[in-house]
DNA sequence: AGTGACGCCTGGGAGC
DNA sequence: TGCTCCCAGGCGTCAC
């Protein structure tokens, strides 16, 4: 579930937790959560060590550290991902599969995941960003982010709003909660055809799909459970704020309509009958 | 080239 | 109580 405003949290933490540090060591403890570093996993630890963390950088979901060595450490956390910056005596996470520790011997870096659809990688280049993350799009917030060629790029799409929403390639950083969210507000059916969207229509959405990420971020994010938290293992708040997702059966706070739940690529979908109705 | 389907994973909860 | 099944869903890959 970490969308952008998840993922920018846990950025905020690693610039604050590891930026400026030294790596000293590098433990994988899964080798499925460096899959990614086709190289293995020795090569993954040894292109680390020694190296200094320059900053923390974030496109879409995507997070990266760039070094001092022109390589950059790139993370995805998938589904279930946590990178935690904790004292380097805390006690083991169940699902702890890499350990950076550092050489001034204070807090370590942790990549923990239970579902392990995330994982870690080093890529060479980091500035503007890495090459293997040059197919994403930037986010809404980004401020290069280019609002007329996106409505271009959507209306000459054939494919559902939703679709459009949740692809990477052309606006990054929204996940199914956000997506949902974004056409609660917009009042519009994810089915909608993007090839009849007006291009003030496209501009609306893109400006609730900004306005619900960027209050969520204020938030610290949307957290139902353990499985999303900050670098400090925080939860966020935004999961009080939805307003459709997750909330079948419950009144829409617009009209009281029962938020419906339907199936949709093999997840779901929350909307209001009423104020987003079905095309056609 | 654009579009959409599929597989990868584990733990929690429902149902029997 | 313990088993089976279902659900959560981002993204790389692949077929059309």
């Amino acid at each position: 579930m970490p969308e952008l405003p998840e993922v920018e949290t846990v950025r905020l933490g690693l610039e604050r937790g590891v930026a400026g540090r030294t790596i000293a060591s590098v433990d994988v403890g899964h080798p499925r959560s460096v899959r990614r570093h086709t190289a293995g996993a020795g090569d993954f630890a040894g292109r680390l060590a020694g190296r200094t963390v320059l900053s923390a950088q974030r496109r879409g979901k995507y997070l990266w550290l760039p070094l001092d060595s022109g390589d950059a450490l790139t993370g995805h956390l998938g589904m279930s991902g946590q990178l935690l910056v904790v004292p380097a005596d805390s006690p083991l996470q169940k699902h702890l599969h890499v350990r950076l520790r550092f050489t001034d011997e204070g807090r370590e870096l942790r990549f923990v995941d239970q579902r392990t659809f995330g994982g870690l990688l080093v890529v060479p280049g980091g500035e503007p960003v890495p090459p293997l993350l040059a197919h994403i799009a930037r986010d809404p917030l980004d401020p290069d982010f280019d609002d007329e060629q996106f409505v271009e790029r959507v209306r000459r799409r054939r494919t559902g709003l939703k679709r459009a929403l949740l692809d990477q390639t052309l606006v990054s950083g929204i996940g199914n909660i956000y997506a949902d969210e974004t056409l609660w507000r917009a009042q519009l059916h994810g089915e909608r055809a993007t090839d009849r969207l007006s291009r003030p229509a496209v501009r609306r959405v893109l400006g609730h799909a900004r306005e619900v990420l960027l209050e969520a971020v204020a938030a610290g994010g949307t957290s139902f459970d353990a499985l999303y938290v900050s670098t400090d293992g925080v939860s966020g708040l935004f999961e009080r704020s939805l307003n459709a997702y997750g909330r079948e059966g419950e009144p829409c706070p617009r009209c009281g309509a029962p938020v419906r739940r339907e199936s949709f690529m093999n997840r779901s979908s929350f909307s209001c009958p009423r104020c987003q109705p079905r095309p056609r």
